[in-house]
DNA sequence: GGGGATTTGTGCTTTTCTTCACAAATCTCT
DNA sequence: AGAGATTTGTGAAGAAAAGCACAAATCCCC
């Protein structure tokens, strides 16, 4: 029987790049784990999330030494460490602002959350939409006027908000959202948002990500004809 | 009158993290266009988008010299220079696999496209969603069963391709559509697509982006009680 | 218990991206 | 036409990320 040695956890900065590559190692090891694996190598894993066996090993060892040379990862153990680093056991609540097309989906998207995540409120200033109600993965909730975001936000003490409105009001709505006291903000409006230091903003933009998709496009047919 | 130097079109490899803005001081270009400006400095085109002036400059240098020092640039050309960088001047045939939520969502987003793109093909394997019809943009499609989309794909010639299936399946559309020579594919399924050589895939994750931003989120409570 | 096979963790190198800071080009005003 | 004010374009420096390659740690089997 082996004595495990304490792992060491890091408390260093973890890279901007990394960071975005939890989540991803994340569902990957959740996947694993659900299919009852308990070992992986950091080979494997690469594989399954299309990174490198290095550059997986090196985002890792951020996190601290969680893993046993010549043997590999405990799947559990390591989806467990990924998870508290990345605060997934906390409890994270989510408000919507906008509810068209793309905010109902969003909304629905019952795996929008994983877990950890919670819709707590859905804002809209369109009449029509006022007062009808969503499933969201177990609850359903009312959407509730824009102009209560303030009030219900603060409220609800929700820290993260998700604008799905028009670019034209994007801005209008960050704002209040700031003001209402959340400091993080998922943008899926085609624009910018300006916002006070301290509060961050990651934005969606699904146009961009087609316009880049056919500007690789485009270079494939250049060489093709060159 | 001064004479217009014929500016010089760069012709060498445009860096990633450069491509990747594009769109976005696309997109600020063309609203300063409809409002009427027919100039723009670096400095006030970086503050729309939410870069640094340095980088813009150097990103579009990376095109060519389409400035004039001590003025700025002309919106109307400069963006026009952009779009034909980007291929936004050609025309794309988008085909869209999956219509629950998000797909239909994706579908009825008139601006997915902005320009240039149009969508040709929906595809659902759920007999109650074939034959049903969705506005996209100007016209009405049909949704179509997923065993045709090797066929259609292919007569249509569509090069891009947007998967919005769960992500048990993901890899299988995503061989199917590779099949049907789609060489450039947007996935919105949570899970990793391995593809040929050749064949550009960019994920949009909309739990991770929830994750990442969670994750700074707890930074700033942990320095807050330090 | 020792030798051979694995596989991690990491120092070092290379590449990519960002930032700085200033010369070169242009405009305006007199 | 020249002086002063702008603003671009870009070398050079700095920072961040990726890739390489191997020593260190562990396991397995005889």
């Amino acid at each position: 029987m082996p004595l495990r040695t304490a792992p060491s956890v890091k408390r260093g900065k973890i890279p901007e790049a990394t960071v975005a590559r939890l989540p991803i190692y994340y569902r990957a090891l959740t996947q694993l784990f659900e299919r009852g694996e308990t070992r992986v190598s950091s080979e494997e894993l690469a594989e399954l999330t299309g990174v490198t066996s290095a550059k997986l090993r090196k985002d890792l060892s951020h996190l601290g030494t969680y893993g046993t040379r010549g043997v590999g990862y405990e799947v559990e153990y390591l989806r467990f460490q990924i998870a508290r680093e990345m605060g997934l056991n906390n409890d994270w609540s989510v408000v919507i602002v906008g509810l068209g097309n793309l905010g109902r989906a969003l909304a629905r998207y019952g795996g929008f959350g994983s877990r950890g995540f919670q819709i707590v409120g859905l804002f809209d200033h369109d009449a029509k939409l006022i007062g009808s109600k969503l499933r969201t993965g177990k609850s359903e909730i009312e959407i509730m006027p824009a102009t209560d975001l303030a009030r219900v936000v603060k409220q609800l003490k929700a820290r993260l908000g998700v604008i799905a409105v028009p670019a034209e009001v994007a801005q209008k709505v960050c704002d209040d959202l700031v003001k209402a006291g959340v400091t993080s903000i998922l943008n899926f409006a085609p624009t910018h948002l300006s916002t006070p230091d301290g509060v961050d903003v990651r934005r969606v933009d699904l146009a961009s990500e087609l316009q880049i998709l056919a500007f690789h496009e485009q270079k494939k047919n250049e060489e093709k004809s060159a």
